[in-house]
DNA sequence: CCTTACCGTAAGGCATGACTAACGGAAACG
DNA sequence: CGTTTCCGTTAGTCATGCCTTACGGTAAGG
């Protein structure tokens, strides 16, 4: 369930701040963590973080990491949310019957 | 931000087993906690942090509680993780055409 | 009434997580 | 080379989160 590293990842604020601010594009940490209240350190854990659950890559640009969005972990957590809100509207759709007729329930 | 709170109520494995178990119709906290691996004042926790996040409702029942998922927080989060693929992906165009003509940067 | 069932809340323990300060390594630069 | 810059990692602290046990309160049932 890779969906749940994003949900985790996602759920800190600092690191959604992190990844809008790479929206602008690709950045090194010393710029990621100069938009950021927290010590570059910090951005550099919650860099660690957002790698594994596939949100940022890194490449090596000699003495610098440039850091990018990647697609793959929000493309795995809007599947998982879709799939999910199709089963909660069928479950809807499935409580409506049931109480649309409950002479099936008490003969 | 409103998905603050629906990321961090996801983002625990008890809560989104809590949610599908939902899916099949609504419960009482006793049959929820029937199927999850905790205790019950455990899920009632859960459930407080659900509807903050407006993931579930409640509807007393005479002696019992009987809960319900709620659209309204699944849709927040796909609104906002909707507002945030397009904002990645302009970038990523963006991104594309800065290396595509480099030449207006140093001329 | 008294009992039983169902539930929320409080208190406490234990683990996890976020942050900072300090250290060490690798590349650029003189 | 020595120095500076940039970065990841570690150790340690402090806060937060999840869970259980225990308690109190309300509704049904005899």
């Amino acid at each position: 369930m890779p969906y749940g590293e994003v949900l985790s990842a996602l759920a800190d604020p600092t690191r959604r701040n992190i990844l809008e601010a790479l929206c602008a594009g690709p950045m090194t940490v010393g710029e990621l963590a100069a938009t950021q209240p927290v010590s570059r350190p910090a951005v550099s854990q919650h860099l660690k973080a957002l790698g594994a659950a596939n949100l940022v890559s890194v490449e090596p640009r000699g003495n610098r990491r440039l850091y990018s969005i990647r697609r793959d972990g929000l493309q795995e957590l809007r599947w998982y949310l879709e799939r999910f809100w199709s089963d909660v509207l069928s479950a809807y759709g499935a409580e409506i019957a049931r109480r649309a007729k409950p002479e099936k329930e008490s003969p």
